[in-house]
DNA sequence: GCCTTATATTTGTTATAACAAATACAAAGA
DNA sequence: TCTTTGTATTTGTTATAACAAATATAAGGC
């Protein structure tokens, strides 16, 4: 019963490793919307066999992030403008919910962790990139949504972001541009120290507002 | 090109027959919560092997319907009294806003439906026929919801309704009971025939909450 | 009787092969 | 040049077997 060793050895299933990856390679915008993806092709990507593949794929597929075709073709989603707009309504609706659960919860560790972000964030705007700009605006918006400790809340709008994911490959080297002159990063920040739920329910709707304007703009 | 034949013997997938099978079993709570399921026997239940069976389930896992342990072993989600708060809170946020969508596609064909769907639940709340009341509610809502034409919010507030689906098996036979005085359906359809957003949106909130009420009464 | 331990069974995981449908491609026709 | 058509390839689907981990069961010791 000497528990010498430590390491396990605590392997994940194959079929989570490809779900993570295939998910990060969609929030980054790695993949093209309509692109077109083959179980075996993923298979050979991931080196693995099919059977591991089709689970992640029917996971991602549930939550919207990947598309069958009525042919049973797998490829990444197109959206419409309209379909943009309500996931921005859901998103409206959903996240500054989480923000005012997380309220309660929040601690000075957290807002300057969020500080930090939206520094690196800015960084990575004035230098044009986007991989970098997009990483830490996610992990801004969730460091926050994570403190509501709303393990409905997040998965769910953790799949709202995935979808979009894709339409951020072609963005605008200066993103900070799109962004208007406020700043609605900081005015959150604001409201999280002064404990203001009103402010920070209307920061994060504007963010997002931006982030919406943003993408219609960038879909032509 | 002289179409004869018409039935094309156009086959759906075993794996897609087998998701809506046991989604049906969750909905109408078949199944009830914590009660685990192995690959094997659901295959051997739809005649079939664990290959389409594993799509399904983790289609469903991915929806929240489906609980899959850290072991990894299979099973219908328990929910504590919180988780069901949050998912009422979140129908709350999401299907007032499905409803006023829908309010602009509405016709005259619709709220008659609906009204005839109300009438059956009404029938079976007072006859004790709890499978009979699910159905016909749930046929309510989501009539009203698809005139909303919106492909992201009706399956998102349809995989909130599976998960607490599991919860109504042990629904008290007088249905109509908990319901308290106020009819929130007529409510609801008097709002449609006013066009009437502000009271729609209230009875539907309304109505949630009866739900919410109802729930947490049965899980204690 | 209760707890521990060893064995047997069941479980999810993964790779593979066979099948059918869909797609891509190239040749032949207008 | 464009369309059509037949063929080859690629695609998703499904069943099956082997493996490892987890669970259940039974035997043994206190």
């Amino acid at each position: 019963m000497t528990e010498t060793i430590e390491d396990v050895e605590n392997k994940p299933p194959l079929h989570e490793a490809i779900y993570k990856k295939l998910r990060l390679l969609l929030e980054t915008g790695a993949l093209a919307p309509g692109q077109a993806l083959s179980l075996r092709n993923l298979a050979h990507s991931f080196e693995g066999s099919v059977t591991p593949v089709r689970d992640a794929v029917w996971r991602l597929a549930a939550e919207g992030a990947l598309y069958i075709g009525p042919t049973r073709r797998i490829s990444v989603p197109t959206l419409s403008r309209n379909q943009v707009r309500e996931l921005m309504r859901v998103r409206a609706l959903l996240e500054p919910e989480a923000a005012i659960l997380a309220l309660d919860n929040i601690t000075p560790e957290i807002i300057s962790q969020m500080r930090a972000y939206d520094a690196e964030l800015n960084k990575a705007a004035m230098e044009g990139n986007v991989q970098e700009y997009m990483a830490n605006n996610h992990a801004f918006h969730f460091t926050l949504y994570a403190a509501s400790n709303s393990d409905v809340l997040i998965p769910l709008i953790e799949s709202i972001w995935v979808r979009f994911g894709p339409y951020m490959r072609h963005a605008y080297p200066d993103v900070a541009g799109m962004e208007g002159v406020e700043d609605h990063h900081a005015q959150a920040l604001d409201a999280l120290e002064k404990r203001d739920a009103i402010a920070l329910k209307r920061a994060i709707k504007a963010d997002i507002g931006d982030g919406e304007q943003f993408l219609l703009h960038e879909m032509e």
